[in-house]
Parts: C-alpha cells; structure tokens; sequence
DNA sequence: AAGCTTTGACCTATA
DNA sequence: TTATAGGTCAAAGCT
C-alpha cells in the first residue's frame, strides 16, 4: 500500500504555510468548485519509502509540520522551521516518525497521499487500520495524525466540545469540537482509545480567521481542556475513500491547510504518553 | 459568572 | 420504508 508522510503531503502539496503562521491559507490554491471548495484530483503516487520525523517543539514555533525532502526548508526564505527538540534535527529526538510511502505527482492538483505515522515511544498502534492508506475525498475532512494534534485547545485555536458519541466503526468514542472563534466552522473529531491516546483526529472545514495568538482560552477551562489531552500515536490524514485503491485523493482545502498548519502548531514537546495520561487522568 | 465538558436525546444520511 | 450509524443539540453540572 502507499502512504506517504503527513508533512510530505502537506508540503508536496504546496502547502508551505508553516512559514508564516498568519498566512493561514497557506498560499496554496487549489482549484475551487463552484461552492468554493478546492477540489482535487486523484493521482497516484509512487511508492516512496522515505522516513522522517520532526520535533513537537518545533510543531510549536511553527504553523505547519516539517517537511520531508522538498520541504525541510521555507521557500521562500529557505530556513528549515523545523528543527529538533534541542534545535538541531535529531530524528531520535522524535517520538514518531512518518513514513511517506507515496508521492504526489503534481503539487498543486494532487494531493493525494496518506501517511503513516509510527509511534516509535509506543509499540502499539492505535490507528492501523485509519493509518492505513487512506484517501482524501471531496469532503473537505481531513485526518490528522494524532502526535500532531496535542491540546484539544493548544492548537493555537479555542476548540469547543459539543459532543461525544461510541462509533461502531470504531471501538473508541469520538468526541466532537468545534472552533470557538465567532463565525468560524471549523470541526475536529478526536478519536480516543480507552487508554487516553488518540488515535484519530479529523478536521473538518476550515478556519477563516488567523490562528489567535496563543490568548484564545487562558481561562481555567482553557487549562481544564490543555489537561485532557493526547498523545501523539499515530495520525492519518485523510477524509473519504475514493473508488481508488491505489490511488488516494488529498482533498485538502486552503482552510485545511490552515487546519492542518495550526494543529501541528499545537503540538507540544511535553505531550508525551505518561504525560498526557496523567494529565488525563487528572481532568477526569 | 463565564465558558467548557458531559451526556442523553434528537436529527439526518445511508444502506 | 425502515433500521442503523453518525453527527449535533442542549440542559445540567463543573472548573
């Protein structure tokens, strides 16, 4: 099967927004349909086995996730956002790593790619089959690898609960947010394993307004929502299967790549496994 | 007091 | 047309 790394997608996709964190969009402009929504094609990727990783401390700094090789650094200013934990580009550092296993054939048009994460601190995977190859359709949704989703909230974005409900298609539950920023739609469905890792998160729609800075919830509740939360494990970017099998469809829309860029952003270098399940622990 | 989470019920889409 | 699953709503309680 083909996967291919979550930042290789994003940046062979002509994502490059983890440069500039305002620039939400991204630049990136796929073509539109009439409602407004980028639409892309199916394309099919080659198989690339290439492996990378990058810091969450740099997810941290940087609106977008790191890249693999087209994108290690900024296009435009051609400094590499990502760097390891200690600013150097340690991959050891890294408790995951993507495996891009496809590559896009064209940028602009094809974003089709899945990526397979592994958690290299856990040994289980709690997204094999969501990991797997998955394709982005037309939908606009977007499955982000759970390592870089950290903070429900600590994505830079408020992130509001408004549901939780037991899929069958899944044996863990899956929460509903939404954005809290007025007039934004912007949804992520946090699927979360019975240990407290999470193992799916989907996005969904985009945000239409700059990612806040950082201010959006210092309330209580805003630390009440940083307690719960996750644990880098796996993450798969992906919306709808196509009719494909090998091929895989990244329908990524500009507000996506916006979704994308800031929840990678949200990723901290503490949200590590035993962190992350005390901390859940304690908010529950 | 405001905002957020929880949770069961309700609504809608799909088979 | 009906059943099931997924997604959303909204009241109640909590931080």
């Amino acid at each position: 099967m083909s996967s291919t790394s979550f930042t290789d997608l994003l940046a062979s996709s002509g994502v490059d927004c983890y440069e500039e964190d305002e620039d939400f969009l991204c630049g990136f402009s796929p073509e539109r349909t009439g409602s407004g929504l980028p639409k892309f094609k199916t394309a099919q990727p080659p198989p690339l086995p290439i492996s990378q990783s990058f810091a969450f401390s740099d997810l941290l700094d940087s609106p977008l996730l790191l890249s693999s090789t087209h994108s290690l650094t900024s296009p435009t200013t051609g400094a590499f956002p990502f760097q390891g934990f200690n600013g150097t580009n340690n991959h050891s550092d890294i408790p995951w790593q993507l495996q891009p296993q496809t590559q896009p054939s064209n940028a602009s048009s094809a974003l089709q790619e899945t990526y397979a994460v592994q958690d290299l601190p856990k040994k289980k995977d709690p997204v094999p089959r969501e990991f797997a190859a998955h394709s982005l359709g037309s939908d606009r949704q977007v499955k982000v690898p759970s390592y870089m989703v950290s903070k429900n909230s600590n994505d830079g974005y408020g992130w509001r609960k408004y549901g939780q409900k037991q899929v069958k298609k899944s044996e863990n539950p899956r929460s509903y947010f939404k954005c809290t920023y007025p007039n934004c739609v912007s949804k992520k469905i946090v699927e979360t394993a019975s240990d407290g890792q999470i193992t799916e998160i989907i996005y969904k729609g985009g945000h239409n307004h700059p990612k806040p800075e950082f201010t959006k919830r210092p309330s209580g509740s805003a630390s009440a929502n940083a307690r719960r939360m996750f644990n880098p494990s796996s993450v798969v970017s992906d919306t709808h299967d196509q009719s494909e099998n090998s091929s895989i469809s990244f329908d990524y829309s500009d507000l996506e790549q916006k979704s994308f860029k800031s929840e990678y952003g949200e990723i901290d270098e503490e949200e590590e496994q035993p962190e992350m399940k005390r901390l859940k622990r304690e908010g529950e």
